[in-house]
DNA sequence: GCCAACGTTGGC
DNA sequence: GCCAACGTTGGC
């Protein structure tokens, strides 16, 4: 059964356009440093899942993208890589800590930014929109996807 | 750049 | 195992 994710990806390295552009258009996702969030991309994450991208670290946040996942999670270099931003000296290399996992560019869409998210009723259980959330990673469930993606489509309807 | 929220660390 | 201090996230 396909389970479906929204992840977070800081939009200078890690943008819908950046997932388009990358080789196959996929990329390792790497620099998930967050127990829960590593869990989920370890234990839950199958290949195929649908993912919302979701812009952070932008003027205007918010979802830009669809994407899926690709393949299982492996180890991520990035850790063991002094040179790293996200270089973990404490990750034990007999037993690594942390995980990646392919991602891969399914379509770019209407840009549907968090104000808009917050303000339409139908997608008042996401996660993301949650008080304090800071997960990078949390699970949409089918009902969820459904009303994003009716929402882009009214969206796209709209241009 | 601010700062609320929250996860992690480490002394005890 | 508690919890204060600290670091990080990420919207604003």
């Amino acid at each position: 059964m396909t389970a479906y994710w929204l992840m977070k990806g800081e939009v200078h390295d890690a943008s819908i356009d950046h997932l388009r552009a990358a080789p196959h258009g996929t990329l390792a996702w790497t620099g998930v440093r967050n127990y829960q969030a590593r869990n989920f991309m370890r234990d839950q994450m199958r290949d195929g899942d649908g993912v919302l991208l979701y812009h952070s670290s932008c003027a205007v946040p918010g979802i830009a993208g669809l994407a899926r996942i690709s393949g299982t999670s492996s180890v991520d270099p990035t850790q063991f890589d002094p040179a790293s931003p996200y270089h973990d000296p404490r990750s034990p290399l007999n037993e690594p800590r942390w995980v990646q996992i392919g991602v891969s560019f399914v379509r770019k869409t209407a840009y549907l930014p968090l104000s808009l998210m917050r303000a339409t009723p139908s997608l008042s259980s996401l996660q993301v929109l949650r008080r304090g959330n800071r997960l990078s990673i949390t699970p949409i469930t089918a009902e969820e996807w459904r009303a994003v993606l009716d929402v882009l489509t009214q969206l796209e309807a709209q241009r």
